[in-house]
DNA sequence: AATTACGATATGTATGTACATAATTGTCAA
DNA sequence: TTGACAATTATGTACATACATATCGTAATT
């Protein structure tokens, strides 16, 4: 079923005052539900906007609101001149939260508390400068931190900071707060690039988070950018007990 | 540095053909420029759209766009009546894209193979069910299936999927398709859990990764329902080599 | 003092219109 | 057959305008 959203005349021009708001969501819904029943297939080609509009009775800029809000998580594919159809694979992605460690670690009922195993300035080595694009002597701070939940290790962090990005962090001796949740409060950032994988727990690692070489370590990295300035990369070890999770 | 966006004159009705399009990206990318270059402050209200709007010589819409986009991805804080301000914690979530084994592997340019390994209708064990809630007793279907990228394991999956909820699969013998893609193409959902970990490989796991026992190995975990019917839980392990990437 | 009512205000959304842009399709010529 | 080039078309975006809605401050009421 789909009855017109709005019970509009045509085409004429509106007399004010009996437009319904929020159409644009209604129409979301719609279409949601039209998939979800099955009424448009993936890979099928909709009606274009101009159809859609007049069949809601609403205006096409409303139905472009609605497909583009669907376009965006997925649902839907849009190209110009060829229209809108049900993706195929209905890409479906999950929200990862990027916590503030504190928090998360608090959330569980834990205590927090974080120390700073060393704080230099130096140039990056290759492989950091090649990932944030910046070039060889460029002024960094490297910080490694190991974080604690109820006095077990929960997380060791191995931070590089672009000082030029954020120039106020160069005497800030993070006494009171972990880098991680300084760079939150202190460095917006626009772009961010995640990688998650297993791997084996060096020596040094294995030391700091009380686990046996080799063992099955849990590792976040993080890019991030504020337009194209890089802000930092960070690279996050847990220990196997670690998971992360996301309902949606 | 602002200049105007747009070369308009103020408020006559513009002569059609000296509109700029795509400004509220040109807007978006100016306001950005000023978080990034501490013009504006975290916390700080920001001028309101009618303001802006005048400023950069567009219409207030416009800026309405390029502030709802600056919204949604975290950097402002948008309340009616009381303005719009620069996010304090911008607070962010990584979108996570949950891929199709076939298009992951075969977008590496590698050629993708699977083997069911095994298929089964029976119950499912005490943890499942309870992660599904499920009674005792409720049939299900368990497959085991090798994902090969280039011959070379890929992924081992371990699927437990809940038959009255998709009776469609209780015939499907997965020959030309994987149980993942057929989930995927048939089996809507509207909710999911995810998990994600690192583990040690039990012998069974690492024989059929191909890794040494204990190896480390990249667990991805997913339960999804349709509205509050539980349809099917996988537990997808990856070598240690392989890692989930986002940006955005 | 606490509660309620109300007006002011900034953001939220809908509409008709106009033009922009990408991509497909058709046409014609080499 | 192919390549170049228009015509076509669906989506993309801008604008002026109008009304909707949430929420803050303030004034009136309890």
């Amino acid at each position: 079923m789909s009855p017109p959203v709005v019970p509009a005349k045509d085409g004429d021009p509106v007399p004010a005052g009996i437009r319904v708001p929020n159409s644009f969501r209604a129409i979301k819904a719609e279409i949601l539900k039209r998939i979800s029943e099955r009424v448009w297939l993936p890979g099928e080609l909709i009606p274009g906007e101009e159809d859609l509009a007049r069949e809601f009775g609403c205006a096409r800029v409303t139905v472009n609101r609605a497909l583009r809000e669907l376009a965006e998580i997925g649902l839907v594919e849009r190209k110009r001149r060829a229209g809108t159809r049900i993706a195929e694979h209905p890409l479906r992605e999950a929200r990862l939260e990027i916590p503030v460690v504190r928090s998360e670690v608090e959330a569980r009922g834990a205590q927090y508390r974080f120390s700073i195993l060393s704080r230099e300035r130096l140039e990056a080595p290759e492989g950091i400068r090649a990932r944030l694009d910046l070039a060889a002597g460029t002024p960094m701070l490297h910080v490694r931190c190991l974080h604690f939940a109820d006095n077990r290790p929960w997380q060791y962090e191995d931070r590089w900071i672009h000082i030029a990005a954020v120039p106020e962090i160069a005497d800030e001796p993070f006494e009171r707060m972990s880098p991680n949740e300084w760079l939150v409060k202190f460095a917006p950032f626009s772009e961010m690039e995640i990688g998650l994988s297993a791997a084996a727990a060096s020596r040094e690692e294995a030391t700091l988070l009380a686990i046996e070489p080799g063992a099955p370590v849990f590792l976040f990295e993080r890019t991030t950018w504020l337009i194209d300035q890089p802000i930092t990369h960070v690279r996050m070890l847990h220990p196997q007990s670690y998971r992360m999770v996301s309902r949606f």
